[in-house]
DNA sequence: ATAATAGTTGAACAATTATTCAATCGTTCA
DNA sequence: TGAACGATTGAATAATTGTTCAACTATTAT
């Protein structure tokens, strides 16, 4: 009768999505993960971080943003641990948490361009 | 002199960082793409179309959200080409336009459940 | 034709958030 | 000790955005 005959009635195919989705928990930290990567300024710094570690002003030079800017965006990625920091003096040096960050990013930008 | 011999002046670290970077645009198109994901009914959407295609009035159900809501943000998943639709009679059913959306979802899943 | 159902859309409101500015902290050097 | 530098932080502003509500389109059935 359907086209298709994996899907069932409305219920039916309400009923198994609701069974074999992740639960809400995940799918809040899932969406709060995104989040972070989902702006520009946090993804430069990000993607500069690819090469090295860099201290604040260095990451601020790079990006030719303030540092007050970048500090508020890396505390931000610290929290999320996708970056951690090392004193070294009077700078802090950052560089990428995991390697799943380059993954994530390098994933997405397949999908950019396909 | 350093700690790291990788690691050179600051204008060195600088320098090099700009080179590699993706370019602005393409960082551009990247935390759009992220931004998209980062909403929880959006993933939410996505992982219920994980098992089959669905009606607009499915999702909203699935979700027990208004199915004006649902159709807002199918309209960004689908302006930002993550899901596709087709039309049977009065229904619209969608369903996952690329693969790469479940990749870049369960790559991420990975990274919370570390 | 009319009614009913499925879905889309625009405006409005509320909430979130990125950057700026100013103040502050910690470390180094004179 | 004090000045200078690198970095962090809180408050404020401006901009973005998700949901609701109401109006509207399109398709099916009576």
């Amino acid at each position: 009768m359907d086209v298709c005959e994996v899907v069932g009635t409305h219920d039916e195919v309400v009923e198994r999505a609701k069974q074999n989705m992740p639960d809400q928990d995940t799918l809040t930290d899932l969406s709060e993960l995104f989040k972070v990567f989902g702006d520009s300024t946090r993804l430069n710094i990000l993607t500069a971080l690819f090469e090295s570690e860099m201290c604040v002003c260095d990451i601020s030079a790079t990006l030719e943003m303030s540092i007050s800017a970048i500090s508020h965006q890396l505390r931000i990625l610290r929290h999320n641990k996708l970056v951690k920091n090392r004193k070294e003096g009077k700078e802090v040096f950052y560089s990428l948490a995991d390697e799943h960050v380059v993954k994530i990013i390098e994933m997405a930008l397949e999908h950019i361009n396909e």
